[in-house]
DNA sequence: TCTGGCACTCGCACACGCAGAGTGCCAGGG
DNA sequence: CCCTGGCACTCTGCGTGTGCGAGTGCCAGA
C-alpha cells in the first residue's frame, strides 16, 4: 500500500500535469504545492509510484505524466466530485428550459456539455424501451397501406410504415386504434408485447392478417429504435487534444461518427452515478487516448438514457464529472415537467 | 486576355498542385505535360499569370500555387464535371437503396458522399416548403390538448401540441380531421395557407377558436421548419487538409457545428447545377481556406434541398462535382420511389 | 526516514553550412 | 515578336554540432 503522502504526490503531479499539460518535476512540485518534504525525498516517491506504474516518464531526465492506472487511482481515490456553483446552476437550469421540443432539449444539451467542458459533448435521446407510450396511431395512406405513429411520454415520435396483406376498413382502422390505445395507452414499452398478444382474436377473419402486422411492425419499432439516436457536439474543442494531434485526432473523429461505437461506449457504464472510462479501458481503440466521462439522466427516479463527454486522458475530473453529473439532473427535470 | 497556352499552364498549375499538394515549378511542369515550350517560357507565362493574381508563390524561389481567383477560373472555364464511371454508379445506387426511412436514406447519403469524395459531407433534410402534404392527423391527447401530426410526401414527420381554447369532442375532432385532409393532401405547402384560410367557418361558434389555433400551429409549422434540419459526416477526413492544420481545422469544425451557417451556405447556392464557392466567396470567415460544392436535390425535377461537400480549395473540382451531382441524381430517385 | 549535494543524462533550441529547387533577367536565334 | 538557353541569385529544408537547463538517481550524513 502506498503512504499518504506518496498519495499527496501522485495527486499532486496529476493537478499540475492537467493544468500545464507538460511532464513535472519533483522540484516544481514541492514548490507549487507545500507537501512539507524536499524535492530528493519527493523524487524517491515518485521511483516508487512509478515503479507501481501510476506514472511515467516521457524520456529519461523528463519530468513524470500520470499513467492511465495514475488517473484511475485519482479519481477513485484522490478526488471528489466538484459541485457545481450556484450561479453555474442557474446558467444550467435558464439555459435548458428555453427547450421547445425534445430536439431542442438534446441539441441543449449538447451545446451546454460541451461549453462547460470544452470537451466534445455526447448524448443519447432518451431510449424507447424504458418509457412509457402515450399514444399510438393509425393513418390509411393507401386501402392496403398504413402508418404507424407511436408517441412516446417522452415527446419521442416514431413512424413506420405497414403495408398489409389486405386492404383495411376504416371502421376496421378505428376499431384497431382504440382498442390499442386502450391497452397501451400509458405502459411501458416492456409490457406492450402481452398487452397486445391476442389482440388479432378479437377481429374478423379477412382482417387478423393485417391486424398481426401492424402489431409485429409496432414491435420492431419499440426493439429496432433500440438503435438509439444520439448527437455530438463540441468537436471543435478535439483542438486542445494536443501538440501531435494529427494522428490523435483522427481515430477520434472516425469513432465519434460511428454511432454503434459511441452507444456502447454509454451503454458499458452500469453505475448509478457518474462513471469514468480512462485510455485504454475503453474498448474501441481509437478512444485508446481519450477519457469517456457518462452518466444516466431521465424523467424519473429511472435512468432512460446516457450522456457523457469524451476527452483527453489529460483532463480535469473532478470539473468534468462535476458538470456531467449536474447537467444530466437538469435535463431530468426538464423531462419530468414536459 | 490570357492566351490558350498560359491558361493550359494554370490548369496544369491546379492539376499538380491538387495532386502533390506542393508549390509546384515551371521545370517540374513541362516534365509532367508536355506543353511544347520550355521551362523558360513557362516561367514568363507564370509571371503573367501572378501578375494577374491566378497564381502565387508563398515564398520567394518557391514554385506557385493558385490562388481562389485561379481556382475559380479553372472551375468556370478550364475544367469540366467529371462524370461517375459505370460501376461507380451501380455502387451509389445500390448503396442507397437499402434505406429504409427517410433518415435513413440522409444517413446513407451523408456517409457515400464523405467516402466519395474523401470530405466532409453536408446533406440538407428534403425542405417542406417545396413538398406535398400527404397527410395530416389530429389527435386527442386530454380534452383541450391536441396533437398534430404532418407527414410530407418526403415521408417526413413532424408533430406540434396543440392547446386549445376550449375543449373539443371527439365529433368535431373527426370532422376537422376529415376536412382538413381533403383540402390539403397532395397539395403544396406554399397553397396550404389559402386553401385553408374559411375552415373555421364550417364549425360551430365553440369550436371555431379551436380550429384556428390548430390552424395557425399547422402554418407555424410549415414556416418555423424551415429552421430546417441537416446531417453531416466525414469529419475525420478534415486531417487531411494540411500540414498546419490545427489553426485551419478549428474554425471549420466550429462552422460545421453551426446549422445556421451551413444552411446558409447551402441556401446561397442559387444555380440549378452544381455549384462551387472557393475560399474567400465563403461569407463565413471560419470557412475562408475550404470551398463548398454543392447542388440540389429533389424527388420530382424540383429541388427540394440541397447536399454538398466541405474541403480544402485545393481539391479535385472535376471529380468532386461530378460525385456531388451524382449522388444528388440517385437521391432525387429514391426519393420518388418512396 | 528525510535531506542536501553531486554527477550524469537527455531533450531542446539555436547556429551554421550545404545542397537543391526555383526564380528573374538577358542576350541570342528562329 | 516570341521562344530559348544560360547565369546569377534567393530561399527553404535538412543534417550536424554545441550549449543550456531541467530533471534524475544515488549517496552520505543528520
Amino acid at each position: 500500500m502506498l503512504s499518504e503522502r506518496r498519495l499527496q504526490v501522485l495527486r499532486a503531479i496529476v493537478q499540475d500535469y492537467v493544468g500545464t499539460e507538460e511532464p513535472v518535476g519533483s522540484k516544481a512540485l514541492t514548490e507549487r504545492h507545500n507537501l512539507g518534504v524536499s524535492p530528493a525525498t519527493v523524487r524517491n516517491d515518485m521511483a516508487a509510484l512509478e515503479e507501481e506504474g501510476f506514472i511515467a516518464q516521457p524520456h529519461t531526465s523528463a519530468g513524470r505524466i500520470p499513467t492511465d492506472k495514475g488517473y484511475r487511482l485519482f479519481v477513485d481515490k484522490l478526488a471528489g466530485v466538484k459541485p457545481m456553483t450556484a450561479p453555474e446552476r442557474r446558467a444550467i437550469q435558464n439555459f435548458l428550459e428555453g427547450a421547445v421540443d425534445l430536439d431542442d432539449v438534446v441539441a441543449r444539451t449538447v451545446r451546454l456539455l460541451a461549453q462547460l467542458t470544452r470537451q466534445v459533448a455526447v448524448v443519447q435521446y432518451p431510449s424507447l424501451t424504458r418509457s412509457t407510450v402515450r399514444h399510438v396511431e393509425l393513418l390509411s395512406l393507401a386501402p392496403a397501406r398504413l402508418m404507424l405513429v407511436l408517441i412516446t411520454d417522452t415527446g419521442r415520435v416514431e413512424q413506420r410504415m405497414v403495408d398489409c396483406p389486405a386492404p383495411f376498413g376504416e371502421a376496421s382502422l378505428a376499431d384497431l386504434r382504440a382498442r390499442l390505445n386502450s391497452r397501451v395507452a400509458g405502459r411501458r414499452f416492456t409490457d406492450v408485447p402481452s398487452l397486445v398478444e391476442d389482440l388479432p382474436e378479437a377481429f374478423e377473419a379477412e382482417d387478423r392478417g393485417t391486424v398481426s402486422t401492424v402489431l409485429s411492425t409496432l414491435l420492431e419499432t419499440l426493439v429496432e429504435e433500440n438503435e438509439e439516436r444520439l448527437m455530438i457536439g463540441g468537436t471543435a474543442n478535439l483542438t486542445r487534444f494536443g501538440h501531435d494531434f494529427p494522428l490523435t485526432i483522427r481515430p477520434v473523429l472516425e469513432a465519434l461518427e460511428e454511432q454503434v461505437v459511441l452507444l456502447k461506449l454509454l451503454g458499458e457504464a452500469k453505475d448509478p452515478g457518474v462513471t469514468v472510462r480512462i485510455g485504454h479501458e475503453n474498448a474501441h481503440e481509437g478512444l485508446n487516448s481519450t477519457s469517456v466521462v457518462s452518466v444516466g439522466y431521465g424523467s424519473g427516479g429511472e435512468a432512460v438514457a446516457k450522456l457523457g463527454v469524451v476527452g483527453p486522458t489529460r483532463m480535469d475530473y473532478p470539473g468534468t464529472m462535476g458538470a456531467v453529473r449536474a447537467v444530466a439532473r437538469y435535463v431530468g427535470q426538464i423531462l419530468a415537467e414536459s
